[in-house]
DNA sequence: ATAAAACATGGAGCTAACTTCAGGTCAATA
DNA sequence: TATTGACCTGAAGTTAGCTCCATGTTTTAT
């Protein structure tokens, strides 16, 4: 069990961004000691965890939020699949655009041309 | 050459958002009529969509900016170069947190668990 | 006992990226 | 001639996602 303190050196969120996300709904689970301090699970720093690697990802907390609560469902109704499935199309068209990006980057760095005629 | 409503349906980025880009700096070569209308040429249609690709890689207008910038100048200094690496790995890294989520996503899929016990 | 540290809350403030609005020009059409 | 439609501008408004602030309560250290 950890305070917030702790659990924002662990995760290396800030504390007031960890308050916001329980208040915005991503941390359903977190319980308060009597004086009302929070205390944080081991699976709650695991939560915070993997909402720092969709952030990064750079899904809204919107997207994590609707993740996050299909993963603590153990049967998906067919719309949660059919909504994963879309997602899944949308992270993999996000993945190409930045592919995409990537390979700009490596055409400029190897004959500095980019968005130049060939002339 | 184009009026910004056939911009706005060529790119599909509204009307406002297209004056907003100008303004940012990220369109320096739109030219105008001589009753201040904006008028599109080909090149700056081209651009758009190139900005486009990098929004939708989840690139600020800051980030944007900077490649178009490096985009227009044909011989780079060193600080551009390691600039342009330093992205290159900063978008290599986002790819890669990108997969991890597709990973989470096919395994719920796979067999319904997710961030849960394999009890 | 008193001061400092760690927590709490509600609300204000901030930035990015738009979006909307109010007011105005100009050209073409009914 | 009047009005419609496409354009212009500057400025205000909006949303997401924090971040900071004022104020207050405990607990801990001196």
């Amino acid at each position: 069990m950890y305070t917030i303190k702790q659990a924002s050196t662990l995760t290396k969120l800030s504390i007031d961004t960890i308050r916001y996300y329980e208040k915005a709904g991503l941390l359903p689970n977190v319980k308060r000691l009597p004086n009302g301090h929070r205390v944080f699970s081991p699976s709650d720093i695991e939560r915070l965890l993997l909402i720092l690697c969709m952030k990064k990802a750079s899904l809204s907390l919107e997207e994590v939020k609707l993740y996050l609560d299909i993963a603590e469902t153990s049967n998906m109704t067919p719309e949660m699949i059919s909504g994963m499935l879309q997602q899944k199309e949308k992270v993999k068209s996000q993945i190409a655009q930045l592919q995409t990006v990537l390979d700009f980057i490596d055409e400029k760095l190897a004959d500095g041309t980019w968005l130049k005629k060939k002339a």
